[in-house]
DNA sequence: TAGTGGTCTAGACCACGTG
DNA sequence: ACGTGGTCTAGACCACTAT
């Protein structure tokens, strides 16, 4: 292919070679004066095919930072690189740069922070914590309750687990279940499975142990950060087990909260079924 | 004040007196060349106190087309003027107006299409009507069901419908109550509170007669367009009356739905509380 | 004082939709 | 062929934070 080469593709940007790059650098070069070098050498190719698969430059840069972050490059609560830097790096225009850390920043992978840095997000801090706990109190301030560890075994995917997280049924999992209370009063009956493959050595001590959101620890010890997350929420009757838990009457409605989170890639990594008393909290959740 | 004026504060950008606007309009002044008119006359005033609250010149832009958007003066469905038309009306470059859409078309208040310009979003739209319809059948796609209205009167507002909606108790809201059904089976049992101010005229025989989502209604014919919503859910057990119009036994668990919906400038115009059957539906909600 | 992200401009070219 | 939004660049200046 009759591409203008060398300026753009040069760190190794992405795809530079197959059918979804090669158009899409045509973009501005300075209409005169300018820098001495740089021209391009032939303005011909600009009339090549779109190619149908077109992906703007600013794509394929945000695409290379994301798999910075996935490979830990740049880990958790730790700064990237200023957007100059990256510009040089992948030799495009700060403009660019900054246009793919928007879309980075919009879905929360990192964090804009003005005279210091961007830097990656954690499941260590306040913002991030309470996207993924929606439950409220009535009364007083959203905080994180304690957990007790009921059991964390490892074991063969059923067949429903295995669908959701796009593995065979048997596959490894692991399973826990654990009770959340807040002031005193358990509220929050959770059964989690996690991919056996990502969670390796992962036992009740280290869960008891742990202060702090368990995704903070999956991120921390397991390499593995969540994302985004899926939930289907229904009202249900508790049954025995559950009653007994939360200590609440057999038969009281309870909120059923079934979750399917993604790590980078939307890859599915952990499927949790919860059950909220709601008396003393709500669920917290805004249209727009 | 001494201020750069007419060059950007011409067409009555707002605030353009007072503190905010005075020292933001400082942006780029083309170094050199560039056409014979615009000099500043006097960069001497560059060195001005940076005014406590600094507002960014695309934020007042983006607040003058949220006026003409709640002013109707682009009525929901109609396209807005193009990018270059509102640059040259508000005498700010093209990247300044594109800025203040990027952030409405975020807020879901304007809509762009590629090649054909940017529109006012209608809650005749799919896409809009379910992001206030969250429940989502098991089997089957997502769809609207037929609402049966019990009932529509204008009375004064009880205590807590004045306070989540910012009004006086007694002040006159309307109510309306009414039962959705999915494939023949009653799933939503509603009971809404409108500003009375802001609803005149509306009746049990217009809400029947009309098809399709309320929220559509009420824009077309009453100018009032919900924006955002928040929602408290719990799990509740039905009482006799919501277990008779639902055709479900006393007690059995309803998801309950309290919801405060607002229209420009975050100002309440409707409290809505929904118990909702969720043996055959969920409610779908992302985290991300 | 230096470095970072944030704002603003101006101009070029591209992709898309419609005549 | 034309107008729309979309991408890309280059350069200037501003606001914030740290040293």
């Amino acid at each position: 292919m009759s591409s203008l080469p060398t300026s753009l593709t040069g760190a190794s940007v992405p795809g530079a070679q197959d059918s979804g790059a090669a158009t899409s650098g045509a973009g501005a070069q300075p209409s005169s004066s300018s820098p001495p070098t740089h021209q391009p050498p032939a303005p011909a190719a600009a009339h090549s095919v779109p190619s149908p698969t077109f992906s703007p430059l600013y794509q394929q840069i945000k695409a290379l930072i994301t798999r910075s972050l996935q490979s830990g490059e740049w880990k958790p609560g730790e700064m990237i690189p200023s957007e100059m830097e990256l510009a040089s790096r992948y030799k495009v225009s700060q403009g660019t740069v900054r246009k793919a850390i928007d879309e980075l920043a919009a879905e929360n992978l990192v964090a804009r922070r003005q005279g210091k840095g961007t830097f990656v997000t954690t499941h260590h801090e306040d913002v991030v914590k309470f996207r993924f706990l929606r439950l409220v109190p009535d009364e007083g301030e959203p905080h994180y309750g304690a957990s007790r560890v009921l059991e964390c075994k490892r074991l063969r995917a059923p067949a429903e687990i295995a669908r959701l997280l796009d593995i065979r049924t048997g596959d490894s999992v692991v399973q826990i279940r654990r009770v959340l209370t807040f002031s005193d009063e358990s509220t929050v009956l959770d059964e989690i499975w996690l991919l056996g493959a990502n969670f390796r050595g992962l036992t009740a001590e280290k869960l008891t142990e742990w202060k702090g959101p368990m995704y903070a620890l999956f991120e921390a010890e397991f390499g593995t950060r969540m994302i985004r997350a899926s939930e289907k929420i229904r009202a249900v009757a508790a049954d025995e087990t559950a009653a007994t838990l939360l200590s609440v009457p057999v038969g009281s409605p309870l909120l059923s909260v079934e979750r399917v989170s993604y790590t980078y890639g939307d890859r599915p990594v952990e499927v949790r079924r919860g059950l909220y008393v709601t008396t003393r909290h709500y669920y917290q959740n805004d249209l727009s």
